[in-house]
DNA sequence: GGTTGAATTGGAAACGTTTCCATACTGCGG
DNA sequence: CCGCAGTATGGAAACGTTTCCAATTCAACC
């Protein structure tokens, strides 16, 4: 009958087990030095009284929250929201939560939820900073002495060893599709990616580069572009691009926004993929796949980058022995419509 | 010099102020009844001690966590998660933080992680049950006295008054766009949403079946199709649905995946968009905006049903009177270029 | 100068746990 | 029968805040 739920403390299930609360805590949590009779009794009280322990009072004592953060720039960038997800399910099978926050790339923002976070004792972090170069807010956590999992960043490090991380090997990734293009046939090819801010741009960057060294051909056929990552300014890029004398016959373009951008030019242009145009986009998101004709595409797991950084983070919170301190993950070339020799001028 | 950081508490900072530590709490936050000398030194210790508040120790005093809790099936569907990002950004700027959580539609795991928010004494939350029936965990959650939001669900309510919610006028928008086909020409229209459990699906079905109804034609042309939300699925269904002897000649399909599969289905049997088959897409992601024939999509703001929500919640929150309790978001029909009228065979 | 009431302050009690410590109890070998 | 080691237990301290309450100061007014 009792409709009055939940103002059950550990007192009343003390009291109403006839025992010490120190033995409750201790019948409940350890399990250790604790009599059958009252591991019964205990349980029976904490039933009927429908206890439910109170985690915040429970952090004050122990120091730890059973939470996590993670910082992203957008959760709605489909990029991220799989790596958060794949995170998330992970974290949670060992009943920890996970509070998001969005930083938009902003410094700023980055510093005040790191120190909000901090603020709240979260017991750890993954984090994406909007740039390489943020770090001091990172260094503050960890002088909190939460452990920070960085995921696909080079942010320097801490004195003598880098964070642990969880990267992508754009780098290589970038060289084979670039590698391919220019075995169809291609020698001007353009990478549309938002800038060498960041990680996953520079490397991008190096490994187009060196496909085209490799090759032993123009380099000036290698045209870098980089972008804000809106669906407009890729247009706008895009199109700039294409009306260019020499113009590119093969297109390199990040996610969903930037490709879509990319595509629109195509076609207000009359250009036809790939028949005018080759395209790769860089990460497989719904639209390449689905798109007619379907695009080729550079595909990484962001599943795994989530397992992965969620793994390295609950390695970190046990502290079982170091373990490895980063993941390298590769990425596959899916070969789909979009890409044919260039069309013989 | 002070290397080690953050370990100062409020006793460090009155001792240093001098002055006690009832003083420091008031002169930090109430800011009422403490001096000018006071709230000075505090002030000065404050800084030079670079101390933070403890939130945990907060919390456990003002029984409140500046937390709130988000249950969504996956926020990695595009469809949620700008949901969850505007939330975010709108809570944020209170000084909210958002914990989210997937649960896959699984009500066990509903109820699990209702628990865990309570239990972790979140301040309130957002949620998108799975199915309207599970109610029960909602239950458990308001006795705790948090408030709860609905995200675009009918749960049935407690009590006397309904939960306050954000809803989507998805009927009046599926009315829209079946009267638009109709009036194309259109007399067999495939709906592909999935199942009616939610009330998504059901509105849509209801707005269906009205436009069906008021235009006075053959109703055995609405053609339900309910699915998984999965795009191997929902290509299987509209293989199936396009080999039929009269098939429709329109299609109606929600989201990226479903929408993905019957595109699929469509060009696997040559038929080509929209010369042989109309569709509009329920939901206007990347896909339907930037797919060649970009695709006509019945459109609503995921962001305004995120604000919406996180200012319903703050309305509970800060418990400035009842205020409204629901909001109904209108459904747009955006006009591109996949709907004609249907082949006259 | 004394009285009064408000403004400020310090001290201590909460908040609900976990964990330490000292005590009581148990069984066992001498 | 007496220590004695180990195990169970109760009581209390601690975690870092906020907030209550009583005490003190202060200014102003008679």
């Amino acid at each position: 009958m009792a409709e009055i739920v939940s103002k059950a403390t550990i007192r009343d299930v003390a009291r109403a087990a006839g025992v010490s609360v120190g033995s409750v805590s201790r019948a409940l949590n350890g399990g250790k030095n604790v009599s059958a009779r009252v591991a019964r009794d205990v349980a029976a009280a904490a039933e009927k009284l429908r206890y439910q322990p109170d985690f915040q009072a429970r952090s004050l004592r122990t120091r730890t929250t059973g939470m996590v953060g993670c910082l992203v720039s957008d959760v709605a960038n489909p990029l991220y929201a799989s790596i958060v997800q794949a995170a998330e399910a992970r974290l949670r099978e060992t009943g920890l939560l996970m509070v998001v926050a969005n930083t938009a790339n902003d410094p700023a923002r980055e510093r005040a939820m790191v120190a909000a976070f901090r603020s709240r004792r979260l017991d750890g972090m993954l984090v994406a900073p909007g740039s390489d170069e943020n770090d001091r807010a990172w260094r503050d956590l960890a002088t909190g002495g939460a452990p920070v999992v960085i995921l696909d960043r080079d942010v320097p490090g801490e004195g003598d060893r880098p964070w642990p991380a969880v990267l992508v090997d754009h780098r290589e990734g970038a060289r084979t599709a670039t590698r391919y293009l220019i075995g169809l046939g291609h020698r001007r090819i353009a990478l549309l990616t938002p800038g060498a801010r960041m990680r996953p741009g520079r490397e991008r960057i190096a490994g187009f580069k060196a496909a085209f060294a490799e090759a032993d051909i123009d380099p000036e056929g290698a045209l870098i572009c980089l972008q804000e990552s809106s669906m407009d300014f890729a247009q706008g890029d895009a199109l700039e691009l294409l009306r260019r004398d020499r113009r590119p016959t093969a297109i390199i373009a990040l996610g969903t926004r930037i490709l879509a951008g990319a595509l629109r030019a195509a076609r207000d242009l009359g250009h036809s993929v790939p028949r005018d145009l080759s395209v790769i986009a860089v990460g497989d998101t719904d639209l390449a796949a689905v798109h007619s004709p379907a695009i080729t595409a550079l595909r990484w797991s962001l599943e795994d980058v989530g397992r992965a950084a969620a793994e390295l983070l609950l390695q970190r919170l046990r502290g079982t022995g170091e373990g490895q301190s980063r993941a390298l993950l590769p990425v596959d070339l899916v070969l789909r419509e979009s890409c044919v020799p260039p069309p013989t001028t």
